[in-house]
RNA sequence: GCCCCAGUAGCUCAGUUGGACAGAGCAUCGGACUUCUAAUCCGAGGGUCGCAGGUUCGAAUCCUGCCUGGGGUACCA
């Protein structure tokens, strides 16, 4: 069914045609001029280019083209060459009526669909997760649920740290806290406890102060450099410990992303190409795409047409240790053998650019990834904070993603106690309203922002509850639950949409019509932040309209019912996309 | 040095790929709750779109140069 707009454009590019003009001069959209029109076609001006005519008299032409009395309210020139084109009630009404019978609320999916791999998240074994893994969470997230809504067959997968050094920082860690456990005598090869010596609160503890050990003491920084390559040569002890580590890890990064309504239907990691590693290296020197540089092994990546230059792709370093390079291609390697994909998108910081770029180029031209198959970095900004610098807590250091949703959860329980309706609730749904209005905000605020574009993390804004928040858009939502709530009660329904009766409501109609291009720009551009540009102006067209119109009270029986057709139907679209966005919406707050 | 990204209202940001007087939210000021949830709604003020040129009937958007900030620049990820 598509949008408004593109019912328009079907009239309007066969309108371009019969006046002898191309029809893709025919593209409708909504008008960015409301005051004028509801919708405008700017094709003549563009077409008058092309065929060296007026632009006025090509509009004109089309405008005596176009047949389709029912449609139209008025059709207008102006300025230049802009049609002005207005609609009538009735064909609003009929639209919105479509509409609310269809179940995708008029998105159509993709002709082909393809199967997808999103790379996000990104976190570490053994670090908690902190303020920067959010955005990689939840833009990925977002982008998952869009490009499986629009039909695609989609595969998440959190693509976790756990092969590098941190992990022999973490051993070396241990031992020096305990070393008389079993996995550190190297004459033992098991098997070992299947209890694991540490839980989370000490991974947490063991990693910062390794890490901060690694810089000042040279003798620790060399142990731990061992035991990474040990544990990475296969020894029993050592790999006993570190699953220990991922186990533990793994169930504490869960219930983060649980709580942030984020789930992963790979856990793979860094870890799991390491088997092929040696054979891709092998296989590339072989195929003469691998060669020495510097001590190095390298693959070239520039081509004589490029403009700017670009570093050859590590596979090697001089030490013969691999780089994330090589784990990314040998990735690359594994899924396209295991899933064949059509697209790999990778939600990782913007920072990476040039690492995406130069493993991308040496996936297709060493054929790990066929020409066809579509890699892409959607990569996201820095979070930084008021200063401008990358965010830290007022004493320095880096905010836990646990305090965080403790904090914005904290702040919904508190404004939940200022409002009266809430309180009779009893204890457990306060608590489930705080976390998801809380939780609401957060990302809200920060899949608003589009996605390349580096942003100041503020946690007035994060928590605030007015405004362009989650929490409006949420508000909206379960006022409209309650709306039907009550009519239900009253065993009222329903029924035909009807008309608009007035500005606010014919507003809303025609704002409900956009859904599908919102939602096809959001994946076309893997940009979320057009879902939440939407979903704030729908939740304020619908608050408009609330005011304006007092649904249950209305005594028209057919305008009463058409009302709450039309309140469903935005309550489905609002929901949709939320839902989108990866944010839950309450039965009541 | 070279490359990439950004600069829009006091603050935080949109701006549908070149279209009509540049739009929101926050903050400020002023209004609206005996009626379906006021976490709402209505109204007001606020701009040299970093600067200078260029292309075009038409530029926040494309090109060139400069200024400012951030990032990257083969043996970390």
């Amino acid at each position: 069914m598509g949008t408004l707009a593109d019912k328009l454009t079907i009239v309007f590019a066969g309108a371009f045609d019969s006046a002898g003009y191309d029809r893709s001069y025919g593209e409708v959209r909504v008008s960015d001029r409301p005051d004028l029109c509801q919708f405008q076609c700017n094709g003549a001006l563009a077409a008058a280019k092309q065929y060296r005519t007026n632009p006025r008299q090509i509009a004109q032409n089309v405008v005596e083209s176009v047949s389709a009395p029912e449609v139209f309210d008025g059709l207008s020139l102006a300025g230049p060459g802009f049609i002005n084109i207005q609609l009538k009630d009735e064909f609003i009404a009929a639209h919105v009526q479509e509409v609310h019978g269809d179940e995708r609320l008029g998105c159509e999916t993709v002709g082909t669909p393809g199967r997808i791999i999103v790379d996000y998240g990104g976190p570490n074994v053994a670090k908690p997760l902190h303020v920067g893994h959010l955005r990689a969470a939840i833009i990925g997230e977002s982008i998952v649920r869009i490009c499986r809504f629009v039909g695609h067959e989609v595969i998440g997968d959190v693509h976790l740290g756990d092969w590098g050094l941190q992990m022999g920082l973490i051993i070396e860690g241990l031992r020096g806290r305990q070393p008389d456990l079993p996995y550190f005598d190297a004459g033992e090869s098991g098997p070992y406890p299947e209890e694991p010596p540490v839980d989370i609160a000490d991974l947490e503890e063991l990693y910062p102060q390794a890490s901060e050990r690694e810089k000042n003491d040279p003798d620790f920084a060399e142990a731990a450099r061992q035991a990474t390559v040990e544990l990475q040569a296969g020894r029993p002890g050592y790999r006993a410990l570190w699953k220990h580590f991922r186990d533990v890890s793994v169930d504490d990064l869960r219930q983060s992303y649980e709580q942030l309504n984020i789930r992963f239907d790979l856990w793979l990691g860094e870890s799991d190409t390491q088997d092929r590693v040696r054979g891709l290296i092998a296989q590339l020197k072989e195929e003469g795409y691998a060669r020495e540089s510097r001590g190095a092994l390298v693959v070239e990546v520039e081509e004589p047409g490029d403009r700017e230059s670009i570093p050859p792709l590590m596979l090697e370093k001089t030490d013969g240790a691999v780089l994330y390079g090589t784990t990314d291609l040998a990735t690359i390697d594994q899924r396209v053998e295991d899933y064949r994909p059509d697209y790999m998108l990778y939600v990782v910081d913007n920072r990476q650019q040039q690492h995406f770029r130069q493993v991308f180029k040496a996936a297709w031209k060493t054929g790990v990834a066929p020409e066809s198959t579509r890699l892409e970095h959607n990569g996201f900004g820095t979070m930084n904070g008021k200063d401008g610098k990358p965010f830290k807590t007022r004493e320095g250091g880096i905010m836990k993603l646990k305090d965080l949703i403790e904090l914005v959860t904290g702040h919904a329980r508190t404004r939940i106690e200022t409002i009266e309706s809430i309180r009779e609730y009893d204890d457990d749904e306060k608590e489930t309203i705080s976390r998801i209005v809380g939780v609401a905000a957060l990302k809200y605020a920060d899949l608003m922002n589009h996605r390349t574009k580096d942003y100041v993390f503020d946690l007035e804004r994060f928590s605030s509850f007015e405004g362009r928040t989650g929490p409006y858009i949420l508000y909206a939502a379960v006022r409209i639950k309650s709306v039907l709530r009550r009519a239900g009660d009253r065993g009222l329904q329903a029924g035909r949409v009807m008309a608009p009766k007035s500005e606010s409501e014919r507003d809303l109609d025609l704002k409900l019509s956009e859904l599908p291009a919102v939602i096809g720009l959001a994946f076309e551009t893997r940009a979320p932040n057009h879902l939440c540009e939407y979903a704030f102006q729908l939740a304020t067209a619908y608050n408009r309209f609330y005011h304006t119109h007092h649904i249950l009270s209305e005594e028209d029986g057919d305008r009463r019912a058409s009302w709450l057709a039309v309140s469903g139907v935005t309550l489905r679209a609002l929901e949709r996309v939320l839902d989108l966005l990866g944010i839950e919406v309450p039965r009541r707050m």
